[in-house]
DNA sequence: CGGTATCCTGCACGATACTG
DNA sequence: CAGTATCGTGCAGGATACCG
């Protein structure tokens, strides 16, 4: 495997007077945790896992563009943080499936609100981004 | 400038009947904006912007780690997307202040309970991962 | 079917040097 | 001070091949 797994305990206790305290940290385990829900396939993952029970091709056809390969390391991170839930039958052909955890349930809740600012707002965003186009090109 | 900058119109219409269509297109306006959220620099700067308007060399100094480049690339972007104001003071030598705009300021709002998710349960997640590796290293 | 193991590549990013 | 411009590189991640 490649992934590094980099943990360092956390360095970041968090002195609780600053609730934003966390930004300046590295190895923070707040930082580690966004950059996991950050990632560009995970919150994919987590959505489509939300509405049923998937098997591993079903989620691969889904997430159409994720390779094999990083749809299983994604997948395997997710299951290594609690928040998604990985059942084997034993069968054979084999049979994988996979469904949120009550904690990914919780964190699929929080994120709903980010979405649904993304859908409110890329209208604004896209014409922030035209008019800032615009004014570079005018010099 | 190295950045792409590959915007390609947005080629996701959401049907709306379903809410988490976005999440299986690509170049999609949604899936963007949630890069740039996940971005691991961008949300520290907003965090740090949300207080007060900091200029370029105290937002270096705070958030330790991040170089020039990333920092001029980070704040480009926001800027670009209408998050983040950009004054330049015609003095010299020069200062530049930056602050959250509006919307910056409702992405921050909206933010919020997902970094409160994340102190919550981050305990929860790093004996998860406790677990599964014990589990890994058991066999 | 649901993975691993291996190789290879692009580009994200750091380091460094220069500038108005 | 607040940037740009240029170069070098590590590693994330795709492509491919193989396996229980």
């Amino acid at each position: 495997m490649e992934d590094g797994t980099s943990e360092e305990p956390g360095s970041c206790a968090v002195t609780d007077d600053d609730p934003f305290q966390w930004d300046a940290r590295q190895n923070c385990e707040v930082r580690q945790i966004l950059d996991r829900i950050a990632d560009k396939w995970s919150l994919l993952v987590i959505a489509l896992l939300e509405r049923r029970t998937m098997r591993f091709t079903e989620l691969k056809k889904e997430i159409d563009g994720v390779s094999q390969r990083m749809l299983t390391v994604t997948l395997r991170q997710l299951e290594r943080d609690g928040l998604v839930h990985r059942y084997v039958h034993a069968t054979v052909p084999p049979r994988v499936d996979y469904s949120l955890t009550d904690l990914g349930c919780t964190l699929h809740d929080t994120i709903k609100p980010l979405v649904a600012w993304t859908e409110t707002y890329q209208e604004q965003i896209i014409s922030a981004r035209a008019a800032y186009d615009r004014a570079v090109a005018t010099g």
